[in-house]
DNA sequence: TTTGAAAATTGATACGGTCCAATTTTTGGA
DNA sequence: TCCAAAAATTGGACCGTATCAATTTTCAAA
C-alpha cells in the first residue's frame, strides 16, 4: 500500500510517536533519521513536513523537531474532520444508523455555472440528485448534487441511495481525494423547515463546493443544507506552507 | 519581503492567474516555467504545490497544470480563506476599512474548560477580551477571546483594539501560525441582533477554537459570532498527504 | 479512414549536494 | 566564576539530476 518512501517513513514515525518511543518529546535530527532509515534527507523532510502540517509535530530551526504535547494529551481535539471528505464517512461516529431518502433524480443539461465549475462543454449532461439524509430517522441534510454523466455513466437510483463515493472506489477504481468547499449560514426557507423540522428562527448551515477525483477531474458539485445542530466543521489550519 | 525564490514565483503566478494571463486555464509545463523564471524545477514545483494546496490550481500528471475555475468566482465580502488565521488579515484583503470597538476587557480566573483548552493550571488567569469588529462601520463580528496572562503579560486595552497577532509578532517575536477551529451556525440571540443589526430570523455563524504559537503553545481561545452574510469559510481539503 | 503501437509530453518521486540561518553548546579569556 | 566569542548542531532553501508513470500526440500499418 504505502510503497512511497516518504509515506513509509511517515507511518513509522507516527507509530513510534504514538507509542511514546521518543524521549523528551524530541525526534532525532533529520540527518540521523536519514541515515537510520537509509533514505535521503529530502524524503525525511517530506515525511516530517506532512506530520507538521497535521499538527503532530513542530520544528524549530537550530533546535530540533518536537512532538506536539497536545496531540498526545488530547487526541480527540486533533482528530480533525477537515480530512473527512464524504458525508457518509463523517456520520459513522456514534453507531447511529444513517439512511438516505431520494427526493429527486433526473438527468438535466449542465447550466453555464455547472459547465464552468465541473469543466464541461455546452452539450454535456449531468445527473441532478436531491437526497435527504437522516440519522436514526432524524432528517439532517438536504443534499443536492450534480454529477457529469461522462464521469459516472452507470449511476442508478439504487446506487445513489447509498454512498456514491464508495461505489466509485469499488467499481470504477476512482477515488475522491480532494474537495473545494465553502461553508456558510443562512436563514431556513420553507422547504428546509418542513424537511428538516425547523422553526423559522432556526437556520441552516450550508456546505457547497466541488469534489475532485484523485486525478484532478471535477467529479461533483454539491450543495448541502444542514440542520444547524448537526453542522460542526473542524479544521486544523497551518500557515507553514505559505 | 518575499525574498524566497519559491514565494516570488508563487506570487507572480498568482497575479498572472488573477489577471487571466493564461490561455485555456492552463499553465505552462514545469520545465518551461523553470527556464523562464530562471530557477530550478524544484522551486517551481514547490510554488505550484502551495498553490495546489490552496486550491488555486490542480495538476494532472501527463496532462498539465490547470487553474481551478471556482477560485476566480468566489467574490465574497468576508472571504475567510482556510489559510488566513487572524481576522484582521482576512479583512485587509478587500481594501475596506476594518475597525474594532472594545466591549469588555478584564482579567478573570481560567475556567476548567479554558484550563483544558489552553493547557493552564488551576491558579492561572486569563484576559477576557470582547470586541466588536466592523467593516466600513458595519458590524460584522462579536469576538470573545481568552488569552493567558503568562503568554502575553503586557497587553493593554490599546493593543487589544488593534491586532493582537501583529503586536505579538512585532514586539515579542512570537508568531501565530496554527489554529484548530470549529465552524457552526446558531440562531441569533438578543445581543447578536442588537449589536450586528439582525432580525430574529437571521442567524449567526460561529467560529471558535484555539490559536497556537509556532512553538505549539496554545495562545488564545476565541469565539466569534459572525453576521451570517459575512461568514464564508473556504477550504480546500486534500487527503493526499495522509 | 481507422486503429493501435510508439514517441513525446508532463507531472511525481527520490537522491544527494551546497550554502544559509537560528539555536545550542563549547570554550577560553578576564 | 562568569560571560562573550567561537564552534557545533540542526532545520531551511535551493539546485540539478535520474527515473518513473500517466496522458496526449504522432504516425504507420491495416
Amino acid at each position: 500500500m504505502a510503497d512511497l518512501v516518504y509515506r513509509e517513513v511517515m507511518h513509522d514515525l507516527k507509530e513510534r510517536i504514538f507509542k511514546n518511543q521518543f524521549e523528551n518529546k524530541k525526534l532525532p535530527d533529520e540527518r540521523s533519521l536519514s541515515e537510520s532509515y537509509g533514505v535521503s534527507r529530502s524524503s525525511i523532510k517530506r515525511a516530517l513536513n506532512v506530520l507538521a502540517q497535521q499538527g503532530i509535530i513542530f520544528k524549530k530551526r537550530g533546535s530540533g523537531t518536537f512532538i506536539n504535547p497536545l496531540y498526545l494529551k488530547n487526541q480527540s481535539l486533533f482528530h480533525y474532520e477537515g480530512t473527512n471528505l464524504g458525508v457518509t464517512d463523517s456520520f459513522n461516529l456514534d453507531g447511529q444508523h444513517p439512511s438516505v431518502k431520494l427526493l429527486d433524480y433526473q438527468v438535466v443539461p449542465a447550466t453555464p455555472e455547472l459547465q464552468q465549475d465541473l469543466f464541461l462543454n455546452e452539450n454535456d449532461f449531468v445527473y441532478q440528485i436531491k437526497r435527504l439524509r437522516l440519522l436514526d430517522n432524524r432528517p439532517i441534510i438536504i443534499e443536492t448534487g450534480y454529477i457529469p454523466i461522462k464521469v459516472a455513466p452507470a449511476l442508478t437510483p439504487e446506487i445513489v441511495t447509498g454512498s456514491i463515493f464508495n461505489y466509485l472506489e469499488d467499481n470504477a477504481g476512482k477515488s475522491v481525494t480532494k474537495s473545494f468547499m465553502s461553508i456558510l449560514a443562512e436563514p431556513s426557507n420553507e422547504e428546509d423547515q418542513s424537511l428538516l423540522g425547523l422553526n423559522d428562527r432556526e437556520p441552516v448551515g450550508i456546505m457547497e463546493g466541488i469534489f475532485f477525483l484523485d486525478d484532478g477531474t471535477p467529479f461533483e458539485f454539491s450543495n448541502m443544507r444542514v440542520h444547524y445542530k448537526y453542522l460542526k466543521y473542524n479544521t486544523f489550519v497551518s500557515l507553514d506552507g505559505e
